[in-house]
RNA sequence: GGGCGGGUAGCUCAGUUGGCCAGAGCGUUCGCUUUACACGCGAAUGGUCGCCGGUUCGAGUCCGGCCCCGCUCACCA
């Protein structure tokens, strides 16, 4: 039998944790089963884990993150549904394959920069470093594996993904094939964002802003008249310039050489300029129509475009103010290879350019890869320019300059071509990885063609109406496309999901809706080894002339033809022509396109065993680079479920039609923008594209569609008819980002991270989660004081303080009611008739938990984990400890009912807290269960599903019917008596056990009396004047007394009370009568709060007369 | 520059449609080895709710303006 001498005096997390967590697996309690939700036998609750990278070991945000996870599952488990948590790890590309290639060079092995070199001589390097990057991502998933499950996640652990494992490869595979058949994937060549130290592409979000203290440089270009190819280009005069009607030439000599100025923060890219722009609307800008400028040392001739975007400078009719039009000097130096804004323009005049630049093409990259002035990647009029090559962007920029201050615009002439330097504080985009500067880089990449209505236009109409601006409603033309009806679960709502996504806090939604308001088109394709291969293999073929397809005795292409033209063989092409245009594959047969080469992309869905080898076997060559890791992460929730062949195997079979859409997805707001909108544009895209195969193969019959309708379908091509389907999930809630105790992000390089798993030590899990519960409010930072355990000197902070105590407050509250219940073992229950005859502080307490439970569930429902954890905390310690343990003490001995109500309360208590402390209220409950104890009518306590534990249990029902107003009114008015009566004995330092004498000319009903002995230490209450010395105090407007306080009563202090008490009561009396005296107050308030005003205002004064009447008999 | 959040007790933070004298935890002070808990119990101290103006009988809460702090997007002419 279990008492108090059974248990320790202090809860002690070590001694439980790994017991229950163990409890736990073996009851398999963890592990959903889809089938029930498919049979209708329990509503589903599906959340997928935000994949923690691999890179590292999780840190306190991840807790928290998880933490709120897990409360919602559990709540979740234990209100019936059927519930699924999906654990996994993400691969990380850029960021894993760095740390790797760091802790290699660190411990002196062979590292990415050998790999490479073993790879470019024909040898395995890249499968040689991916091995040790997938040994240190054995290393780390293990280890934040035991993290999580140190901290008590509930996770389907069974189910665990990492996103390159053989499931969501598959699900890689199905998307990009998908996508890239029907045209939403495409090569291009563009300016991505390129970060020169690790060679890769990056996504725009993959770029931080820094400010840099750098300078607008001046530089004078001058004009010459255009020339016919290989002619001299004669030099124009400001004479001449001024005869156009120029203004400002006739300030300069008439016979000197003019020339235009451009202002310029990166001189070197100069290199690459094939024009100057200026704005049509600049007065100089028709004196210079059809000019040239001849770049210095380079010798290019280039053109003067006109392009209104151009800033005009303010002397030039720009807005004052503009700090574009401030230091803009009106004329541009367009450098397409290097610049997106001069991307855009050089395309807006290509031809002109190429036209009339003489290098003859409108984009001229002048750097290697590693950001060095190289003329091997496009550059070829390299002139005296010579002297730059090689040289990195920085030494360029010097040399640029100086050659420049050296120089003038003509022999002979006065002034430099360096016309002024300005310094100027600019952000400058640098690589979230290596911290590089980024270069603007001309390159083939792989987009998303995420801008596609399809997956744009679909991320927004997913979301609430009520989330929604009115002018995004406008832009979007309507309502958008009504949902699908092709559930397969008829027990939920639109699974197509329009309008059903919801943000909490809901100002995220505008995060959301402005992210997509300013889409580009995504850039997946990443020059790195770590992650997963494009699939796309290319090569290029000539048709000759004499080539049929059909009867080609031309092994490659036949051999290409019977992989294309076989549905079965899951192939789809991309095919250019000699200029790059791309090209219907049809189109390459046709006569008048015959004996061309053509370039081919093939992209293998990668089921048809054999494709790859086909086409490497016809000197195919497969993609080298990898996928954004956000590519397999958008699939997470798609994936985890096992889209895209879900009963391909045991683990995930059922699960996507049972559990997706999920419920929610608990992330950090950094993550709102790319990660979110990804899930929702792909979990549509490919689920949609789902319903829509159903309805043409006419196995899905739930739609009653027009069979017209359905014909004309099935006849289209399917993107063209393409349906949007269902959310990856619902809500989306949104939480704090944790920063240490000055504000700061947690860094590993700042000293200042915490590792959860050394709090769980030093605190516990369960404190941990209950601190990191109450911290989570609405606000967007919370902060987190870092200090060493001065035991074992790693990170912890004191904030977590407060979880302990409360856990050893449970405890102890635990401990001694497991004494009472098991002292006496004869047990009683509690009818619904006998809840009436219960004593006060019993029915008081049934009325707090019945309020408790709501405030708890509505708290959850809303996502407001502080309110959830405050509400039980207060539950638990002011309600339970303070007052109603104490409270029954004195009787609960003698009553088998009053143990019932002890006993169901703590029980209640417990499953409440069980979500966000699991392991503790485990501990106790499986002592509690096996107490004596009846039971109360209208608090359902379902026992166990699964084993004997808690969490499998259910979730406390209460009928509404327990809140009882009286109990609560009159408990309330004894807990005022008791309040009144502990201040006298503490001012006048009433020793705690000595019990005193209440005189009150009315005296109580006998349950505040009783209340009142026990919880103010009063031994006799008597309607009797005292006899000795005694106190005065006031209660309801009467006067009452104690005595017997002591030996002598201390008249000072007793003055300094009264004295200070009348000061206080005659400012309320002020503040009362100054209100009512108020005209407008009496007329326009609520009745009942002029009435309460009048009240209060009679008991201030009661209570003020009685104070000073007590302060006239002391002296 | 655009958007968002924050500024409430010494510290960290609550305060949901405007309504008693603005709350909690920690800290501080005083008293307690009260037969669950000192990771505790009882009591106390402590605030011009960033500033200015407005609406209202009444503003921490609503409106306008301003000042700080943070995040985020955009911007390398």
């Amino acid at each position: 039998m279990t008492t108090t001498t059974d248990l320790p005096k202090q809860y002690t997390p070590a001694d439980h944790e790994p017991r229950i967590w163990q409890r736990w697996l073996d009851a398999n309690a963890f592990h959903a089963d889809p089938d029930r939700v498919l049979n209708g036998e329990a509503p589903p609750y599906a959340v997928v884990i935000p994949p923690p990278n691999v890179t590292g070991a999780l840190h306190l945000g991840h807790a928290l993150n998880n933490t709120i996870q897990d409360v919602l599952v559990r709540a979740h488990r234990m209100m019936g549904y059927e519930t699924i948590w999906l654990p996994g790890t993400d691969h990380a590309g850029i960021a894993t394959q760095t740390v790797v290639d760091k802790r290699l060079k660190s411990e002196g092995k062979p590292a990415l920069v050998d790999y490479k070199k073993i790879e470019a001589e024909g040898g395995n390097g890249r499968e040689q470093f991916t091995a040790q990057v997938m040994a240190w991502k054995d290393e780390y998933e293990a280890r934040i594996t035991a993290q999580l499950q140190a901290m008590g996640c509930s996770c389907d652990w069974e189910r665990q993904r990492f996103t390159m494992d053989k499931v969501c490869a598959r699900a890689v595979r199905e998307a990009f094939f998908r996508l890239f058949k029907n045209g939403l994937i495409y090569r291009g060549k563009r300016l991505v964002n390129w970060d020169p130290v690790t060679q890769t592409a990056l996504a725009d979000d993959e770029v931080e802003m820094h400010e840099v203290d750098g300078a607008f440089y001046d530089l004078r270009y001058p004009l010459v008249h255009p020339a016919a190819k290989g002619e001299h280009h004669k030099p124009v005069t400001w004479g001449e310039l001024a005869a156009r009607g120029m203004p400002g030439a006739e300030a300069h000599p008439d016979d000197e050489q003019a020339w235009v100025t451009v202002a310029t923060t990166r001189p070197e890219t100069y290199l690459g300029d094939v024009a100057v722009a200026v704005n049509p609307r600049d007065p100089r800008a028709a004196a210079l129509r059809g000019l040239r400028c001849r770049l210095p040392i380079v010798g290019r001739i280039v053109p003067i475009i006109e392009d209104d975007y151009v800033v005009l400078p303010v002397a030039f009719g720009g807005p004052a103010g503009d700090a574009k039009a401030e230091m803009s000097t009106g004329f541009l130096k367009v450098t397409p290879a290097h610049d997106p804004n001069d991307y855009e323009i050089g395309r807006r005049h290509e031809a002109e350019i190429e036209e009339a630049c003489s290098a003859g093409t409108w984009l001229i990259n002048v750097m290697a890869p590693d950001a060095t002035i190289s003329a091997d990647h496009g550059w070829t009029d390299i002139n005296d320019a010579k002297i730059f090559l090689g040289k990195t962007r920085e030494e360029a920029r010097k040399l640029v300059i100086s050659e420049f201050k050296a120089r003038t615009v003509a022999e002979g002439q006065e002034g430099s071509l360096l016309d002024r330097t300005r310094p100027h504080r600019h952000s400058v985009g640098h690589s979230y990885r290596s911290h590089a500067v980024i270069e603007p880089y001309l390159s083939d990449q792989w987009y998303v063609k995420v801008t596609d209505d399809q997956l744009k236009g679909n991320a927004l109409r997913a979301m609430a109406p009520n989330q929604r601006s009115g002018a995004t409603l406008q832009n979007l033309g309507g309502t958008g496309v009504p949902p699908v009806t092709t559930s397969s679960l008829p027990e939920q709502e639109e699974p197509a999901g329009d309008g059903q996504l919801r943000f909490y806090p809901d100002r995220y939604s505008k995060t959301f809706e402005s992210w997509h308001e300013n889409l580009r088109d995504w850039c997946i394709s990443r020059q790195l080894w770590w992650g997963h291969r494009i699939p796309v293999w290319s090569g290029t073929l000539t048709v000759d002339a004499n080539t049929d397809p059909h009867t080609a005795t031309d092994l490659i292409v036949s051999g290409l033809w019977e992989i294309l033209h076989d549905d079965s063989r899951c192939a789809a092409a991309q095919v250019f022509d000699e200029s790059g245009e791309p090209i219907a594959l049809d189109d390459v047969l046709a006569i008048h396109h015959r004996d061309r080469t053509y370039q081919f992309f093939v992209c293998l869905d990668g089921r048809y065993q054999g494709n790859e080898t086909a086409l490497e076997d016809l000197g195919f060559v497969q993609d080298p680079d990898v996928l954004d890791t956000w590519f397999s992460s958008a699939l997470w929730p798609l994936s985890t479920l096992g889209w895209p062949d879900p009963d391909q195997s045991p683990d995930t079979r059922h699960l996507l039609d049972a559990f997706n859409p999920t419920s929610v997805l608990c992330t950090a707001r950094e993550i709102i923008t790319l990660w979110v909108s990804r899930m929702v544009m792909f979990n549509r895209y490919f689920r949609g594209a789902e319903s829509s195969e159903q309805q043409n193969s006419g196995t899905a019959d739930r739609t009653a569609r027009p069979s017209s309708a359905a014909t004309s379908e099935s006849a289209a091509p399917s993107s063209s008819r393409h349906l949007p389907g269902p959310l990856p999930f619902r809500d989306v809630f949104i939480h704090a980002m944790i920063q240490d105790g000055e504000g700061r992000k947690m860094s590993k390089s700042l000293g200042n991270g915490v590792d959860p798993m050394d709090i769980i030590a030093s605190h516990g899990s369960d404190a941990m989660r209950f601190t990191l519960c109450h911290m989570t409010t609405q606000t967007q930072d919370v902060r987190v004081p870092v200090e060493p355990d001065p035991k074992t000197g790693k990170n912890t902070s004191p904030k977590f303080d407060l979880g302990r105590n409360f856990c050893n407050k449970l405890w102890n509250a635990s401990r001694f009611t497991l004494s009472i219940l098991h002292k006496s073992p004869e047990a009683a229950d509690v009818s619904t008739a006998d809840v009436r005859t219960l004593a006060l502080a019993d029915r008081w307490m049934l009325s707090r938990l019945t309020a408790g439970v709501r405030a708890a569930e509505s708290s959850l429902a809303q996502y407001q984990f502080s309110a959830y954890a405050t509400t039980l905390y207060d539950l638990l310690w002011r309600d339970f400890c303070d007052w109603y343990l104490e409270a029954i003490k004195p009787t609960v001995a003698a009553s088998p009912q009053q143990r019932a109500v002890l006993r169901t309360t703590l029980d209640a208590i417990c499953r409440l807290l069980h979500p966000v402390a699991p392991f503790i209220t485990e501990a106790i409950h499986e002592q509690l269960r096996q107490a004596p104890g009846g039971s109360i009518d209208g608090i359902e306590l379902t026992p166990p599903r699964k084993g004997d534990t808690l969490c499998t249990a259910g979730w406390p029902i209460t009928d509404d019917a327990l809140i009882d107003p009286e109990a609560d009114a009159a408990f309330e008015r004894a807990r005022a008596l008791v309040a009144a009566i502990r201040e006298v004995r503490a001012q006048h330092q009433v020793p705690p056990k000595r019990a005193i004498t209440l005189h009150c000319a009315e005296t109580p009903d006998d349950e505040t009396a009783a209340l009142v002995r026990t919880l103010a230490n009063v031994d006799t209450i008597t309607a009797d004047a005292p006899a000795g010395p005694s106190v005065a105090f006031s209660f309801e407007q009467r006067e009452h007394k104690l005595s017997n306080l002591a030996d002598a009563v201390d008249a000072g202090a007793e003055r300094e009370r009264l004295t200070k008490q009348i000061a206080e009561l005659d400012k309320s009396i002020g503040a009362l009568e100054g209100r009512l005296n108020n005209p407008g107050y009496a007329e326009r308030a609520p009745a009942h709060l002029v009435e309460q005003s009048r009240a209060q205002l009679e008991q201030a004064k009661a209570d003020r007369d009685a104070a000073r009447a007590a302060l006239d008999t002391l002296a």
